[in-house]
RNA sequence: UGGCCCGUCGUCUAAUGGCAGGACACCGGUCUUUGGAACCGGCGGUGGUGGUUCGAAUCCACCCGGGCCAACCA
């Protein structure tokens, strides 16, 4: 289970949101959904149906009126559809809220939380100072509450020009944050929204319209790729100071999908669109979910990818062949097979009599036996094959035909090559071949061996029909950000206008899956496939372990690969733990806690906190000998629960516990695995070590008969792992020590139980 | 140079202090009327150094590497 599902069950366990999980899917209807879309569709989809009562809202993101159209929105919801997911009555538009929102900007003006600046747009950038440098305050940053009540209604009302003034949130221009430098909350423009019309000249900004557009919809889980992190600030900030109603929807972000050879943003497709290297937002090349459509990609196969790909927190890139992957496992499933010559090299078959023909059937998908459907091959004299399957001068390993070799015509004949016959350029232009009779069907009889079977068209029933090669767009992985169109793939689409097919492909319907047998999957174009024209687009490859070996086919997955390669950081000398400071501060710290009594691995991170280098003076001065033994607690066990429990806090420790803590740990009187209790407990709660010694179950099992008997136990369950223990596996005793620990509930005494099934497993 | 986030086989991802596992790719084999498919097997990993612990991919510290943020875009 991913991280993100992780949570929505704990929410689900804890009752946060009365059992409620409510996602949304919430694009801007400024271009084409990608295939990146697609893991986000996925996600919140999928976990919506997976819960009962579970929803996921599609929400159009409409708060930009320059950009978006209502064509996009119709595009977004039938790639949605088509992807096999249905929002139901759940169809809402963040414009829908632009009254709401306008409210709850009122309100923040009241609390006196925003402002109406009237600087220019180079003035609030000059303002907001860089990454580094803290931002300074707008001179109309201090405005009085009515002030700004006033202005930011006449803005509403249309009094003001494009650009003359924006709402502010009233943050901190100092953040370390940027995005919590007085974010912009409104903007004025005097444009034509496609839903509503003329009647806002002013539209709220992403961070104010999106939180609020959740809370709106009572979103439970509002999830979002990994550039959003730092907008989680402000997401936070907003619901709480508009006092948005609890429980309030929580932004978990997750590594976006990011596909090699592709590019996803929208600057870049349009672009693409834009220049003429693509036919549109749907030409089969584009990785938009209308282009892989087209190009007979299956909505099972992008919805596998996802699965494959999974749902994390690092940054990730997929390979293509992981996608090609996708792609092929289901299409092998349901697309019926076919011949189809692409580069047709005539045979002549001298031993068929002329004019002579029969027709031979083949299963429409392998593995047919009786009743599975068949189609026709009309066979006759003259024969065309793929010119790549013959060779003069076959490369070593070469199977198919040669100078008075053997192959099979697949489904029909073993034919010999008895002549080449060439043109006046001295291409090979005809082959003749003499037809081995008793293999008819293919069948050879028994103990004859013919390497390969190739695909044909017979000339006479041949019907001719485009192929469009599909290929990678982009000749590298990782298309360069600056200059992406440098990696443009010319060849990302080879027409071939005259290829021949099988005649059961005469009336192919547009929209239809085919594999053509030995060359890879096709999909007759849904637009060009019309009036008798035939037009098919090559999905993907078949795997071939011939081309990847001669490297012939660029597309393959066999071929790809081996590109990309992790750079390892280098060796570095690694520098003493007081080394590592960097302050005078953080060096004369560390030499007292040094010479205090603590070791130098602990003094060093002793010396970057002044609480905690504080508490071990104090705690040391009433147990000097104890010195290592407490900074090493401050510095591992203590930092780490104040770092992951909330209600663990320093500040509750008393030095005095502290030490008489240390010292019942070193004197032995209560075990490590004890000592792990107390602290948290003296974390959370303060008070003195006895106290909170005597208020905890510390009771342990360190009876040897017991843990003896409950090792025996196990190790009856685990024949296997004991024997793989004796023979070098060491690393199971941890398993064993594990399951002591599992089945005592924690209370088994490990350094005991350790020891005792050491002995037992060697003995 | 500030803040936040992230480092597990070539790639993606599990292991939530207790057996480093799966998928794709790759290599080999079986089978085969697709150099396809299927099946079987193999290769291969915790960025580094220290520390805590009976036990560390997991906790602590530092180092190294990568990403995001300075639109009146989302």
């Amino acid at each position: 289970m991913d991280f993100i599902r992780q949570v929505i069950s704990r929410d689900l366990k804890t009752g946060k949101y009365g059992g409620r999980v409510v996602t949304r899917f919430p694009p801007e209807p400024n271009g084409f959904l990608h295939i990146g879309h697609a893991k986000a569709i996925c996600l919140n989809f999928g976990i919506a149906a997976e819960h009962p009562g579970g929803r996921c809202h599609l929400r159009l993101d409409d708060t930009n009126p320059d950009t978006e159209k209502s064509e996009f929105v119709e595009a977004m919801k039938e790639d949605i559809r088509w992807l096999g997911y249905d929002w139901g009555e759940h169809l809402y538009h963040a414009s829908d809220y632009f009254e709401a929102l306008y409210r709850y900007a009122l309100a923040l003006i009241d609390k006196g939380l925003a402002y109406v600046d009237s600087s220019t747009e180079a003035e609030i950038r000059e303002r907001r100072g860089n990454v580094t440098t803290p931002g300074t305050d707008s001179p109309f940053r201090d405005r009085a509450v009515k002030v700004n009540r006033d202005l930011f209604e006449r803005m509403r009302a249309g009094e003001f020009p494009d650009g003359s003034h924006v709402l502010r949130a009233k943050i901190d221009m100092a953040h370390p944050n940027m995005v919590m430098r007085d974010p912009l909350l409104y903007r004025i423009r005097h444009s034509h929204h496609y839903r509503q019309g003329d009647d806002w000249p002013i539209y709220p900004m992403y961070d104010f319209a999106h939180c609020l557009s959740d809370s709106l919809e009572r979103v439970t889980h509002s999830l979002c790729t990994l550039e959003f992190e730092n907008n989680r600030e402000i997401y936070d900030w907003l619901l709480e100071h508009v006092d948005a109603p609890a429980p309030r929807p929580e932004q978990t972000e997750f590594a976006p999908l990011v596909l090699d050879y592709v590019v996803t943003s929208k600057r870049r497709l349009k672009e693409l669109v834009r220049a003429g290297r693509v036919r549109g937002w749907d030409d089969p090349r584009m990785p938009t979910l209308a282009g892989l459509r087209r190009r007979g990609v299956t909505p099972e196969a992008i919805r596998t990818l996802c699965d494959m790909v999974g749902v994390a927190r690092a940054q990730s890139r997929i390979d293509a062949g992981k996608f090609e992957y996708a792609v092929r496992d289901d299409l092998n499933r349901r697309a019926p097979r076919a011949f189809c010559v692409l580069d047709p090299l005539r045979v002549v078959l001298t031993t068929y009599p002329e004019g002579a023909e029969e027709t031979f059937t083949a299963p429409a998908l392998p593995g047919g036996g009786d009743g599975h459907p068949v189609r026709n091959l009309p066979f006759g004299r003259d024969i065309l094959m793929e010119r790549e399957d013959f060779a003069e001068n076959p490369p070593p390993g070469f199977r198919r035909l040669v100078p008075g070799g053997e192959v099979r015509l697949k489904y029909a004949y073993v034919i010999r090559c008895d002549e080449v016959v060439r043109d006046a350029d001295g291409r090979v232009a005809e082959l003749r071949c003499s037809v081995d009779h008793a293999t008819r069907g293919g069948v050879a009889p028994t103990g004859r061996r013919v390497r390969a079977a190739v695909h044909w068209v017979a000339a006479d029933h041949a019907v001719s029909a485009e192929v469009r090669l599909i290929d990678r767009l982009f000749l590298e992985p990782e298309p360069p950000p600056d200059d992406f169109m440098r990696a443009f793939n010319p060849e990302s689409e080879r027409v071939v206008p005259g290829a021949l097919a099988e005649p059961g492909l005469a009336d192919a319907a547009p929209g239809v899956h085919y594999q053509f047998e030995r060359l890879g999957y096709f999909f007759s174009d849904p637009v060009d496939c019309v009036d008798g024209r035939l037009v098919f687009n090559r999905t993907v490859t078949l795997r071939d372990s011939w081309a990847a070996r001669s490297g012939g086919n660029p597309s393959s997955g066999a071929a790809a690969g081996a590109s990309r390669r992790k750079v390892r950081p280098r060796e570095t000398g690694q520098p003493a733990p007081g080394q590592s400071l960097h302050t005078d501060t953080e060096r004369r710290r560390f030499r007292e806690a040094v010479s205090l009594g603590a070791t130098e691995a602990a003094a060093a991170s002793l010396a970057r906190s002044q609480p905690l280098l504080e508490i071990f003076g104090a705690a040391r001065g009433t147990y000097p000998e104890g010195s290592a033994s407490i900074a090493a607690w401050l510095v591992n066990e203590i930092t780490r629960l104040t770092g992951s429990d909330p209600e663990a806090r320093l500040e509750r420790l008393d030095p005095a516990a502290l030490a008489d803590f240390a010292r019942a740990v070193d004197g032995g009187v209560v075990s490590h695995r004890q000592g792990r209790t107390i602290i948290a407990e003296l974390l959370r709660r303060g008070g003195s070590f006895e106290e909170a010694r005597a208020g905890l179950d510390l009771s342990e099992i360190a009876d040897e008969a017991t843990l003896r008997a409950l090792l025996e136990e196990i190790l009856a369950e685990y024949p296997d792992k004991a024997a793989a223990y004796r023979n070098g596996q060491k690393g199971l005793l941890g398993f064993f020590v594990g399951e002591v620990m599992k089945r005592s509930r924690g209370k088994a005494d490990p350094r005991k139980t350790s020891r005792i099934a050491a002995g037992m497993l060697e003995g």
